[in-house]
This record gives structure tokens, C-alpha cells and sequence, in this order.
DNA sequence: AGCACGCCGACT
DNA sequence: GTCGGCGTGCTC
């Protein structure tokens, strides 16, 4: 029975409730254009093929132009005004199921974003070119071939085309057909118009799933105390079939991910699926082998997947061939048929949030989708989102503690190193104190490796002239340009633009222009002197640009061929390298002044998470942190490993201010090559904002129009208001309505962030 | 996004 | 008189 008729069956009126005006009615999304939903008659012919969740190609518009939109939902009612017919139904299953339909709709009511574009994001491009496929027609007997050849004589050939599809006893393509017969096509063709055989149109795999090899079968390993309680504490929400969230804060080096793995176990053993969400970065071998060695058929998916890699991995997660679905943000819309938990590591990461329309948050879906789903969310981190947190403590999410790491090693000493006294840094002599380099020193003597933090890329970060006090800055963004010494140029680093290094002021021409500022270029120089013929290695986004780059740098320091590892954030996160008895932190400052209500909290995450890579093997680790504020609250409660001193003293400036999590935060941004046409924009933007805000959130607060803390960025100005108040939905509706029909004048553009991550 | 309708200037 | 400029507005 198809599926409309499944429907059909299960809705089917009541006789007396039966009337003959009702029909078959679609309503119909589309990605781009107008945002409906749509309803369109199913006509008679399609109304087994017609379902929620497939997309259809239906007439729009005065020219009826077919457009491809998608099904969004199907109902047998009294039309209120005529309406057109459907074309064409576009997809032979649905990609959407009812979860994911009511689902994609909460993103585009949350996120103030059209429907249309919601689906279009959630359906991979794979999936809707069915890349990897192709049609194909393939040629068989028709039924009642056996009398239709009755007392009819057939030309040899034919006879032996006959015989070989009969032999074969499938439908065969044409051309194979023809050359197991030993012909050409045309006696094939002949037989197909003779009525003696019959073609059908089919889409066929053009290539198979590549499987990578299974790694040995591992073991589930044995649990500690606090492993055990979390894994009770998350088994007792699946058992309970309760759409609970669990937030498991636990230390670095705590071994959440074993608990990740044995709850999904259970999940499996029950038949149904997991799905674990880690940020992109951690998408490394390491971790996607613990899972592989755990669990017969995984899936993971990550950004260098192919179409046709992404389309083969969807078909078999919506077929129930996979068990567990590891993957970045975009995996919480796997279409398991089942899914039994979700888990989200490191939930804390900023990559979680997508930077483009539909700028949604993966840890806000997962929990919507937990509730439709009604199954358990697990939110691990040793560095919860003060959001998170304050849920946990409210009683929102069950808080699970996992304060000691696993064989109850200790965390690492941390020590802080106040810049402020430290003559060497401040002359600007070179990046690495004192007690730094001793430290180093000791740790290499002792044979341990040593892990340096500089989240700076570039060699010099500032470029300026002493003589006319020209600062060298990008023309697109105005912003410092960074000098890379690989190259010889000065970049910038938000939109590439550059120039060959100056050796002289471009202003004024004076030739003693002075590079300052230390990037992982310059430490890397800096630690090669200091420590010569001590192999170094540096991981930046510049010397990790080559494919398998990452995985060659983290194999050599492994296995100890490097002895010091330096770089940006991407050495912060994950890692576990039991021979690191050092980590360096050369400025904890970087961040902590930025204009962004998350400063502080960055800045405690990446000292915390980057002071987890030490201490994780026999020897112990400890940790120097280089700071001009050693007694700012974020440092002082990284040095104790203390989250919740971090987040008591956070949370109440966030409470005064109305910040997330008190509030509820709506970030507008207006940006164009022409600056007056941008503020001019803007200002109407931020005038009806005020009004509307009146009328849906009297009490709400709007700042702006001002420009953004990054005023211009690649030639485009931008200019920000923000919207803040304890009630999403009234500053949700207030934004609707005052941004209906707006339009903008030519190249100026606006976008709405909810819920914005990313202040700047 | 497209494609209509619509209301004003230079052509047959 | 009409051919066409691209400003507003609607698309089930």
C-alpha cells in the first residue's frame, strides 16, 4: 500500500462526515521566493506518490512557471478558493519526515528565518540531486509474454534476446541485454514495439559506499565511580523514554566520551540509533576511530564529504543501516528512523552555531528535537556555556559532575606568570618569560613535551611607523593587516587581501617602519632560538592548509619526533597527549577585552580547555599561564579549575545587564559597499524596531543603530542593532513585524541573528 | 525570485 | 496615438 493511501486508510472521514467538495491538498513550501506554504490540488494521478516531507514541482505565479518546493503537509479538505494542480511529484521517498517538517518549522519560527530555507539547508545538496545515481531503463518480459508468443515465429536474433533476458531473470538494461544476446539494440527496440517487452525507468547507484576499514574491535573499558553515575544517570532517561536533557560537566581528562559510547551501546542494543555532535575540529581520526573500534556500522559525517559520499551516507542513515551518526552541527538532521539518544560534546563550542542563514544553534535543534523525538539529550563539557549552566541550575537540565579525571590523576598545577613584572615581554624582546623558558627547559630535560598557546597567527601582528604613526591596515576592513614571513606579505586575516611586506612607511616613507606584535610565526622563531636543535612544530590555519596536514602533525608529536607543539586554538581542544608535561599560555589576555559579553567566558573556556592537555599520562603536567591580569575572575578560576567559581561570579554581571542566559538577545546587521545608504537604511531599520518593540515588548531594550565593533569588513560597512529582553517571542514578533515588506535599497543587505554567538 | 500591472517620455 | 522605461506587489 503506498503511502498516501496508507493516509488515505487512516484518515478516511467517517461516511456520514463524507463530502464530495473535500480533495486532496498539499501545501507546498518553496526554497526561495515567496514564503508560503502554498495549497495546490493533488490531482488524481498523483495522489499515490503525493506525501509530506517529498518535493513536488507545482505552477507559481501569473506565469505558472513550475517551481520545485517542497510538501510540507497533505490533508483531504474543502478548498476556500480554487486552486492549481500539483505537476509533478519530484522525489520517490520523502527526505523529510513529520518530526523533521515540525522540526524545521520551530528553526524557522526561532531563528526568523522562511521555511523554504530552512529545508533547503536541512537536505544536503547530495541528497537532492540524488548524486551518486542515475536513471537508468532497464528492459523485461511483459506477463503474458508466454501467450503473446504463441504460434509467432521470431527472428533469430530477437529469439536470442528472448532467451537471455529469460535467463537472466531480472530486467536488464538495454545495452546489456543487447550484448548478452550477443546484438545490437535494434532487435531490443524491435521486441519493445512489437509489445513483447516492456521498459521501466529506475534510478540506480552509480557507485557504491566506500567502506573504510574496520579498526580492531575494541572492548568497552571499566568505568570509575563518576563514569558509572553518569552512565546510570543517562541510561535511567532512555529507559524512562523521557526527552530529558543531561548535562555532564566533567573535568578534562574525566573520560566522558567512554560514557558517550556505553549509553549509545545500550541505545543500540534496544535497535535504535545514536547520534553524537562534536565540533567540527574534533572530527579528527582519533576520535572517530573510538567509535568505529565500538560500533559495527557508523556513519560520520564531516565538511569534505562529497556529494555523493553525503548522499550515500543520508540513504543508509534513513534506511536503519547505521548504528551510531557522528558528525559537526549539521548532523543533528541525520534521518534516523529511530533514534535513541543524542549527544553533544563540547556543547560549549562556538562552531555549534552556523554563521549563515538559517543561523541556527545545534544545541538549541537538539534540544527541540529531544522533545520531538522524546528521547534523552546529553550535553558534555568541562566548560559548560554559561546558558547551559544556569538551565542545569534552575533544574531545566539534570547536572551530572564528573570532577576527577579518569585513574583519578590530578589536574595540573596552574600557575600564572604577571606580565606586568616581566622586563623581557615588556620590551618586547620576545614573547616567552623568564619562568617560562626555565619551565620549558625543565620539561625537556625531564623528557616531556611541552604544548604552547598563542591564539595569534601571523609572525608580527602590528605594523606601524614610529616617524608618522601610520598603522598598516587592510583598505577593505580597516583592520591591522598581520606580516606572514613565510611569504614575505602583510594579510588580513578577515578577508585575504595583501600586499608584499613594506619595507618602508607606505605614509610617509620613512624606512625604520616597525613590525610588533607576536604571532606563532614569530614564537615558532623565537622557541627555535631558545631551544635550538629541539624539534618544533607549529599548527596554525597557515601550516595546516594541505590536506592531511593535521593528521601528519599530530602522528609526529604523538610519537615524540616534535618535543614542542605551538599554535592557535586548534591545539586547545581535545588532544590527548600523554607525554605533554608542560603547557604554555603565552597571553591569556588575548580576548578578554573585546567588545563581547562573552570575553571573559572565552577566555576561562580556552585557558581551562588548553590546560586539560596536560597531566594525562604518569608524569604529571602543569601549567603556566602569561597574563597582564592574573586577578581577573576568568584567569583566577581557570588557575583553581573551578567552573563554578567562574560562572558565580559571571553569571550575576550577565543578570545586571540582561545578558544571555537572563535575557533573550536578537542581533540585527545592516552592511553595503556605500556607508550612507547602509546608516540611512539602518536607521529605518531601528526606527520601526522601536516601534513595534513598543507595541510586542514594552519592556524590552534596543540598542543601536551603531556601528558594529568591526565597522567595515571585506569593503562592506556594517552597522548592528541589538534587541534584548526576557521574552523571545515578543522581541521575535516585533522583529516580524518590523521588518515586513522592508526592503532595502540596492546592494544593502540585512541579516537577523538570534541568539548571536558571535558579537563582532 | 520572476513576472505582471501601471503610469509617464520619445517614436511611427 | 503606442512602444517601452523599470517602480510596486503578488504569487496557493
Amino acid at each position: 500500500m503506498s503511502d498516501a493511501q496508507q493516509r488515505l486508510f487512516e484518515t478516511d472521514p467517517d461516511p456520514w462526515d463524507l463530502d464530495a467538495r473535500e480533495q486532496w491538498i498539499a501545501s507546498v513550501v518553496f526554497p526561495e521566493g515567496p514564503v508560503g506554504p502554498f495549497d495546490y490540488l493533488v490531482p488524481e494521478n498523483l495522489l499515490d506518490q503525493a506525501q509530506a516531507g517529498r518535493r513536488v514541482r507545482a505552477p507559481l505565479g501569473k506565469a505558472n512557471r513550475l517551481t520545485t518546493g517542497y510538501c510540507v503537509a497533505l490533508a483531504s479538505r474543502i478548498a476556500d478558493r480554487p486552486l492549481k494542480p500539483l505537476a509533478e511529484v519530484v522525489d520517490a521517498r520523502r527526505l523529510l519526515s513529520a518530526t523533521m517538517l515540525r522540526l524545521t518549522a520551530w528553526i524557522a519560527e526561532h531563528y526568523l528565518c522562511p521555511w523554504g530555507l530552512v529545508l533547503h539547508a536541512v537536505v544536503p545538496a547530495g541528497v537532492r540531486l540524488q548524486a551518486g545515481t542515475r536513471l537508468v531503463t532497464l528492459v523485461r518480459p511483459v506477463e503474458d509474454l508466454p501467450e503473446r508468443l504463441e504460434g509467432r515465429t521470431l527472428a533469430p536474433k530477437q529469439k536470442a534476446v528472448i532467451e537471455a533476458l529469460l535467463a537472466a531473470g531480472r530486467p536488464l538494461p538495454a545495452a546489456e541485454l543487447a550484448a548478452r544476446a550477443g546484438c545490437g539494440l535494434g532487435p531490443v527496440n524491435t521486441l519493445r514495439r512489437r509489445g513483447l517487452l516492456r521498459a521501466e525507468t529506475r534510478r540506480a547507484d552509480t557507485a557504491s559506499l566506500k567502506e573504510a576499514p574496520q579498526p580492531p574491535r575494541q572492548e568497552h573499558l571499566v568505568l570509575n565511580p563518576d563514569q558509572q553515575r553518569a552512565l546510570e544517570a543517562i541510561l535511567a532517561a532512555v529507559r524512562a523514554g523521557k526527552p530529558e536533557t543531561i548535562l555532564v560537566h566533567g573535568v578534562t581528562g574525566s573520560g566522558k566520551t567512554e560514557v558517550y559510547i556505553q549509553a549509545i551501546a545500550d541505545v543500540v542494543r534496544r535497535g535504535r540509533q545514536g547520534i553524537v555532535l562534536v565540533p567540527e575540529i574534533s572530527l579528527t581520526p582519533q576520535t572517530v576511530e573510538r567509535f568505529r573500534a565500538r560500533f559495527d556500522r557508523v556513519a560520520v559525517l564531516h565538511s569534505h564529504l562529497s556529494d555523493v559520499e553525503r548522499h550515500q551516507h543520508w540513504q543508509r542513515i534513513a534506511d536503519g543501516g547505521v548504528q551510531v551518526v557522528v558528525g559537526a552541527r549539521s548532523a543533528i538532521f541525520s534521518p534516523t528512523p529511530n533514534a535513541g539518544l543524542i549527544v553533544l560534546d563540547e556543547e560549549h563550542e562556538a562552531s555549534f552555531k552556523q554563521d549563515s542563514a538559517p543561523r541556527y544553534h545545534a544545541r538549541e535543534v537538539a534540544l527541540a528535537r529531544s522533545r520531538e523525538d522524546r528521547i534523552p539529550l546529553v550535553l558534555g563539557s568541562a566548560t559548560p556555556a554559561l546558558e547551559s549552566w544556569h538551565r542545569a541550575c534552575c533544574g531545566a537540565y539534570r547536572l551530572v559532575e564528573m570532577p576527577r579525571r579518569v585513574f583519578d590523576r590530578p589536574l595540573p598545577a596552574v600557575g600564572t606568570l604577571d606580565l606586568r613584572q616581566d622586563a623581557v615581554v615588556r620590551h618586547s624582546r620576545g614573547a616567552v618569560s623568564r619562568q617560562l623558558h626555565v619551565a620549558i627547559e625543565g620539561a625537556l630535560r625531564d623528557g616531556g613535551q611541552v604544548i604552547l598557546l598563542l591564539n595569534r597567527r601571523g609572525f608580527s601582528t602590528h605594523i606601524q611607523c614610529p616617524a608618522c604613526g601610520h598603522a598598516v591596515k587592510c583598505p577593505e576592513c580597516e583592520i591591522a593587516l598581520t606580516h606572514h614571513r613565510t611569504e614575505e606579505i602583510v594579510l588580513c586575516h578577515y578577508c585575504d587581501y595583501r600586499l608584499p611586506a613594506p619595507a618602508a612607511c607606505p605614509a610617509c616613507g620613512f624606512a625604520g617602519i616597525r613590525y610588533s606584535g607576536v604571532g606563532t610565526q614569530r614564537l615558532e622563531a623565537e622557541i627555535r632560538a631558545r631551544f635550538p636543535g629541539v624539534a618544533c612544530l607549529r599548527m596554525d590555519t597557515d601550516s595546516m592548509r594541505s590536506r592531511g596536514a593535521h593528521e601528519k602533525a599530530l602522528a609526529a608529536f604523538r610519537s615524540g619526533t616534535a618535543r614542542i607543539l605551538l599554535g592557535t586554538q586548534m591545539i586547545a581542544k581535545g588532544l590527548d597527549f600523554p607525554g605533554v608535561t608542560l603547557v604554555g599560555v603565552i597571553n591569556a589576555d588575548m580576548a578578554l577585552h573585546l567588545p563581547d559579553f562573552r570575553a571573559a567566558e572565552r577566555t576561562f573556556q580556552l585557558v581551562t580547555q588548553v590546560a586539560g592537555r596536560t597531566g594525562r599520562g604518569e608524569k604529571g603536567g602543569r601549567v603556566l599561564v602569561q597574563t597582564f591580569n592574573p586577578d581577573h575572575a576568568a584567569i583566577l578560576a581557570a588557575v583553581h579549575h573551578d567552573y563554578a567559581a567562574f560562572a558565580a561570579s559571571e553569571l550575576p554581571l550577565r543578570q545586571i545587564l540582561s545578558y544571555p542566559p537572563f535575557g533573550v538577545m536578537i542581533r540585527l546587521v545592516v552592511r553595503g559597499p556605500k556607508e550612507q545608504f547602509v546608516t540611512l537604511f539602518a536607521q529605518t531599520l531601528g526606527q520601526r524596531l522601536g516601534e513595534s518593540l513598543e507595541r510586542h515588548a514594552p519592556g524590552a531594550r534596543l540598542l543601536g543603530p551603531a556601528p558594529a565593533p568591526f565597522a567595515k569588513l571585506r569593503g562592506h560597512f556594517r552597522i548592528q542593532i541589538q534587541l534584548q529582553g526576557p521574552d523571545g517571542d515578543a522581541l521575535r514578533a516585533a522583529v516580524r513585524e518590523a521588518t515586513a515588506g522592508l526592503e532595502p535599497p540596492e546592494e544593502v543587505q540585512w541579516i537577523v541573528d538570534v541568539d548571536p554567538l558571535d558579537m563582532l
